[in-house]
DNA sequence: GGAATGACTCTCA
DNA sequence: ATGAGAGCCATTC
């Protein structure tokens, strides 16, 4: 079936409530999840169209490098970053491990 | 319809 | 490991 711009919205807002507190991923999984293998940036698009009051979790989301994909001066970035912390996951070098921290869908 | 843009990812040197 | 270049695709002008 052919899933209209619309269904692979609500796709990725889905994923995005499935993600666990204490996890991230990329959104290129995200994007893989939702049927779109190659629809990252699109993805992207979606979260920055967002609130940032949203109650989505659109802060466990970070690109595939484990890194944030904004400046480090930026409002979104500290705020990205703080509320990871908060949900118990470490930073290395601006870097999350995703090794250990990425959310692993079964 | 063509060109520029963006919260991306992969490959290669 | 690091950086540059190319590929990707919806949106906007």
């Amino acid at each position: 079936m052919a899933i209209s711009k619309q269904e692979f919205h609500d796709a990725v807002l889905y994923i995005l409530g499935q993600i666990p507190k204490g996890k991230v991923t990329t959104y290129g999984k995200i994007a893989k999840m939702a049927g779109f293998p190659s629809h990252a940036r699109y993805v992207g698009k979606l979260l920055s169209q967002l609130p940032q009051d949203s109650k989505l979790p659109w802060y466990r989301v970070i690109n595939g490098q484990g890194r944030i994909s904004f400046s480090e001066d930026s409002e979104r970035y500290i705020t990205q970053k703080s509320l990871l912390e908060q949900e118990g996951i470490s930073f290395l070098n601006g870097k999350v491990n995703l090794k250990i921290h990425q959310w692993c869908p079964e």
